[in-house]
DNA sequence: ACTTTGACTTGATCCAGATCAAAGCTTGCC
DNA sequence: GGCAAGCTTTGATCTGGATCAAGTCAAAGT
């Protein structure tokens, strides 16, 4: 009886120690104790539904979010009302970082699907990280590991074809979904085919054509949004433009 | 006499506080006190020359530089003997900051001309910000301010044609020259036409034509290295894309 | 079952910018 | 000075992927 006190109790107060994304999270690194300074400062939004904002270009920067279920969709609303997708965010993946050096988002966000997320409030944060070293290296860690994945993009967008950029975009998301847990060989896109193209810089007709030929070679199984990867090395092969198609830029 | 031992005394060990560009750099924000702690950790590195290496791709991260005078290229070298340059480095810009997360660097530096650098020894750095809040703060707002310029380049890559890409290029390079003092209109690019072509995933003669373009438009006039912008606006108008060339990508 | 709506696919055509080719210029070195 | 090696420019051609233009398909409402 005591004992069931006592598990409830951990169950309501602790919630990054028992969340699935916590490796992947902020709380990496952290000693137990630290996790629970860290808990005291995160917020549970109230559950996002598909293209709700979770902030919007302009909006003053308050908080960091991590994304706990589904995922969201930043991009950078152009003048002439067009948009420039700058990236998917699936659970464990921390959205705002970009933010803090202007105290306002460049950017706006919202939910593909129906999603929940963390939010941290940054002076908190700020302020808990002076005090936990450990929680200051893995505030460090995942800026800088930010700036390597858009490193990795400038290298994408700078000088990949479209073939290959295509099957990097998929091999990605399939070695982030396994750090989850999940399948790397089958999974669902929550995002469209415009927002894919747009992300990737190519056209919806371009990554549309494209699919239907990597699953025409056999490398993967395509319907809709539903995607079965067959042929993993293949795939890799291709996304480094090593394919028998593949022409060097002289750049 | 005692007074001028002072100023020599000040004269060598205070450097940051002196420096140029120390107000754009890690001391912004500090308290003249903490500027002295920060100085304790910095070296000098021994100047560079064209081409000699900051640190190469692989090697173990150890420190951040700071360019102090002269400029410098990072690039990722790719398999097939290409490279693929990621950035240039002026005065008072920090290098190195994608490398911490890994603890490895991802890309090579070289000097584009005779540099001087100040290394700062990361976990010195680390442990110092535990201490001095502001420190950390000012890290924070470094490493964002790294996410959104990658961010800019994503955008330029992703959407921007050739005309606003270089236009956007030569406007950011007045900028970042005007906040050092140096004229914005009129000054000397240390890369090559072939690095500015592959920094913005152009051919070299695409960059040639353009540059005669702009000239022939009576933008800028350009003498090999030696740029003066003669109508800022117009460049700005082109980088923006509004030009009466300019088509709307659909994306 | 029938329309509407929006996302996706497929085919035909077009074009910005890459690639190929060949000079001019600079710079450095013997 | 003169020659070689790189840069840079300029012209001609080619092509990957964008655009334009019809469909096709699935889910949701009527």
């Amino acid at each position: 009886m005591n004992q069931r006190n006592i598990i409830s109790f951990e169950t309501l107060r602790v919630a990054c120690k028992n969340c699935s994304v916590g490796a992947l999270c902020l709380p990496l690194g952290l000693e137990p104790e630290d996790i629970g300074r860290l808990e005291n400062i995160v917020k549970r939004t109230r559950p996002l539904h598909r293209g709700d904002f979770l902030f919007r270009d302009g909006d003053r920067f308050r908080s960091l979010y991590v994304v706990k279920t589904g995922s969201v969709k930043s991009y950078a609303p152009s003048a002439e009302g067009g948009e420039r997708v700058l990236g998917f965010h699936l659970p464990g993946e921390i959205i705002g970082l970009d933010a803090i050096d202007k105290d306002a988002h460049a950017c706006s966000a919202t939910a593909l699907e129906t999603s929940a997320l963390c939010e941290i409030p940054f002076p908190r944060l700020e302020e808990l990280s002076t005090v936990i070293p450990n929680l200051q290296r893995q505030m460090y860690r995942l800026l800088s590991k930010e700036i390597g994945n858009e490193t990795e993009m400038l290298l994408l967008l700078g000088k990949k074809s479209a073939e290959e950029r295509l099957a990097t975009f998929v091999l990605n998301m399939s070695k982030r979904l396994q750090k989850r847990g999940l399948s790397p060989t089958d999974f669902h896109l929550s995002m469209s085919r415009h927002e894919i193209g747009n992300y990737l810089g190519l056209a919806v007709e371009t990554v549309s054509r494209l699919f239907t030929r990597y699953q025409d070679d056999g490398l993967m199984v395509v319907d809709r949004k539903h995607i079965q990867l067959i042929d993993l090395d293949g795939l890799e092969t291709l996304s480094n433009g090593s394919g028998p198609t593949r022409q060097q830029q002289r750049n």
